[in-house]
DNA sequence: TTTTTGACGATACGAACGTATTGTGATTTC
DNA sequence: GAAATCACAATACGTTCGTATCGTCAAAAA
């Protein structure tokens, strides 16, 4: 028998190749030849590990999605309270617009395709869902004014932070400015919590 | 000479097929000769009006900019007072998600090819930037809480009226639970206002 | 009426696409 | 060590892309 190797990672190499591409050149821009050229490997072996172009997309969106989920999951890994926690949840995402520029471009692009394709559409729909129930977990976990109502307000949290995030990525404002939109709107939410004591972002950047 | 026709509305006419296949396949659906097909003429016909293909785009994106802002335009043409446009203007934008799919869907398919293409991004920055502004004055002229910064307050409003058209188009609330979500964060920035005697949207529907 | 001009269609062509096919080593099992 | 197997490359093939070119017809100007 031939050399093993982990189909996976050689998958998620190849992937990280199509992502990097319709970042760039938008989902037009993938092709299994560019993709190839990007991974560096042969023609062939896209097609070896990827049953055929739709396949490959496919695959990219799945990824996409666990790698916006690995990066708002790490943000998270070392806070203090829920609504320290929630804070930092939506830091993450604003912060997407220019921390993970490459997955929130490939997100729009295959935006497009969720509502064409319905295995992607649920995809999506399913990492929406999970992070709006987290958020309503948090809202109703971290003390909110008594007329809040976790789920809507989830729901405009998370609005807020994805349409932020577009405003970071367009460059309308910088990522300091959407934090402290979301900061203003949590302290209204929240009262008595101030500001977590650590930003996760970076120091303050002039536009 | 020959048959006079008029240049601009033939060229909007191809430009609105492109626009429907984007929104139906993506950027990636949209070809010469596909556009074409759409808009029941030859392939020969999209080249006599279009430079070439990126002219096409270059001009679907400014369509769809104005067809936006057509939108919006129109939703706020018989309002009451500026706390009434603001909300309208609002409205609209998160009513995108059911009564514009195509604009909004192909916006966000032109999204990727913003960052690539500083024409079209300049594009998004002039669209973004105006309707900004066009809030931040309607904010500051509504009677806002001492505490609001028109400005960034601007940001927060468009920016969730965007997400929230985003939930929308994606199902996963629907355009009167987004309405309620506007109006309860208006009331909270401007307080005595009520929400306005008509809305705009159908009758609440449960999800 | 003749000429001219531009709207519009049909076709041609090279490049690039997705995919099918084939070939070649290296490696593990027997 | 022979045989089987899979990673991986190379090539070939039919299709479709964008674009270039040519042809045609109608209408306005002469």
């Amino acid at each position: 028998m031939p050399k093993k190797v982990d189909h996976a990672a050689r998958r998620e190499e190849i992937v990280q190749a199509a992502l990097r591409l319709c970042a760039r050149d938008g989902l037009a821009g993938v092709t299994i030849g560019q993709v190839a050229q990007e991974a560096g490997v042969s023609k062939g072996l896209v097609q070896h590990y990827f049953a055929g172009k739709a396949d490959l997309l496919r695959a990219s969106a799945q990824i996409l999605r666990e790698e916006i989920e690995r990066h708002v999951r790490e943000a998270v890994r070392d806070a203090r309270g829920p609504a320290d926690t929630l804070r930092r949840v939506l830091f993450a995402i604003v912060e997407l617009g220019v921390t993970a520029v490459v997955p929130l471009l490939a997100g729009h692009a295959f935006l497009s395709m969720a509502v064409a394709d319905p295995e992607i559409r649920a995809l999506y729909r399913a990492g929406g869902d999970a992070v709006h129930r987290e958020i309503t977990a948090l809202l109703a976990a971290s003390g909110a004014a008594p007329d809040v109502d976790p789920g809507a307000e989830a729901h405009a949290l998370l609005g807020l932070a994805r349409g932020l995030a577009d405003g970071v990525l367009l460059g309308e404002f910088g990522v300091d400015d959407a934090a402290a939109i979301v900061d203003h709107h949590l302290r209204r939410i929240l009262p008595g919590v101030a500001a977590g004591p650590g930003t996760p972002s970076s120091p303050p950047v002039s536009e």
